[in-house]
DNA sequence: AAGCCCCCTTAACAATTTGATAATCTTATA
DNA sequence: TATAAGATTATCAAATTGTTAAGGGGGCTT
């Protein structure tokens, strides 16, 4: 899945439930972070800024209900996905929680894997595509819809990482970027390669494109141009 | 906005529930009326003919499934949105219900926000062309309406998800769809299925085609062309 | 109602592709 | 020319998709 590197806070006052979630959530590549009670999971939503909080509604300090009102009156959580954990018969956190902006209600008891799916499409239904235009330089058309780039009308076909990293250049042509700029961009600034991993993509770039548009700025970055 | 005026009909037997729902609804500029039971919920339906009809599965006198299953036996409501509330946990329910040809299903509890979002995009998804259009891209002839494609003028029958799956990708050609698109617009954005079913259709899709039309773009998506 | 068939989904495993790194050359430039 | 930065290449591990088979359900026929 295209999930790798989302943050998931989950706040339960049970460190089994914490434990068994957080371990299945990891298995499937999301980055976890884990909070005991209300006052902590809003103390780690502000470090951490994750993509999703999952609360239990019966914690100790806060409940997950009144960590959902506080975190809400945010600007930066306004558009966090909240979740709550509640026990299957609890109506009246529903409805408690039908004014507080929740986005959705995981019914506990839960089987991991059942979880699992649960923040899958919670993440489906967010992720919506980028507007992307085509690049149009010189012979060199790139589409970022079809994932493809044509250099006089011939297609070539770039890997993910390859492509994204040629869009990326091609935004800007004429434009240096920094290595930093570009490992912040493409590789996402928790993700840590070596240095040697953008040379090797530029020069399968360049090799795929046959031509010359990428250009070495020793000691700087590369830039795009024609 | 462009849903002025339309009507929404939503039964429920919790008058709580319907009041929030239907407040936030008429905020947004929809037309509500409420009933509270299967009975009156038909009743109401024939009376206004509403655009979408939300109906609760529990409800005295009529269950949501009989209301449906009524509703469209009836010409007049053949092609009317009907959408299920259920609670959570109701698997048994979704599948009945969509069986019985209702659109889609939404889970109680409900955020007012989210509620009004889903209308929000029920309605699009119905302003949108259908692909009631034949497509037709080389020797290929997709025809909607009968379910059927053809290629070279030789029939191939593909099952709903195999041809709906077609139909998606082969609405855009060239353009890649990302997998979540694919399971958003296929399978709805809170049906959960594992990331092999996906690559299992679309692997009959070649076969039965016999010619190499869907292209994997590996870490993205699938592209049709031709 | 029993039997049969088709559709959808999943699990398990195979096959493939991609991405990252190490090791070794080149080259620009101080 | 000495040196640091980048280019190359081969290689391995990880990520992703392909394939096959099996099972559950529903509907249809007998």
């Amino acid at each position: 899945m295209a999930t790798a590197g989302k943050k998931i806070l989950i706040a339960d006052d049970e460190p089994d439930i914490l434990e068994i979630i957080s371990y299945n959530l990891q298995l499937s590549g999301y980055q976890v972070i884990t909070a005991k009670d209300g006052d902590q999971a809003i103390q780690k939503a502000k470090e951490f800024h994750p993509d999703l909080i999952i609360l239990d509604i019966m914690m100790p300090k806060k409940s997950g209900i009144e960590a959902c009102k506080i975190l809400r009156s945010q600007p930066e959580f306004e558009k966090t996905l909240i979740v709550f954990l509640t026990a299957l018969n609890d109506e009246l956190s529903h409805v408690k929680g039908l004014e507080l902006g929740a986005d959705d209600f995981i019914t506990k008891p839960i089987s991991p894997k059942v979880m699992v799916s649960k923040v899958n499409s919670f993440f489906r239904r967010i992720n919506k595509p980028e507007p992307t235009k085509t690049i149009d330089v010189g012979p060199l058309r790139i589409e970022p819809e079809e994932y493809m780039v044509y250099y006089n009308h011939e297609p070539i076909s770039l890997a993910k990482k390859e492509f994204e990293l040629l869009v990326y250049l091609a935004s800007k042509p004429g434009r240096v970027f920094l290595r930093n700029e570009i490992l912040n961009q493409i590789w996402g600034s928790e993700v840590i390669v070596g240095d040697r991993t953008i040379d090797v993509h530029i020069r399968k770039i360049r090799q795929k494109l046959g031509i010359d548009c990428i250009t070495t700025v020793k000691g700087v970055g590369y830039k795009f141009e024609v």
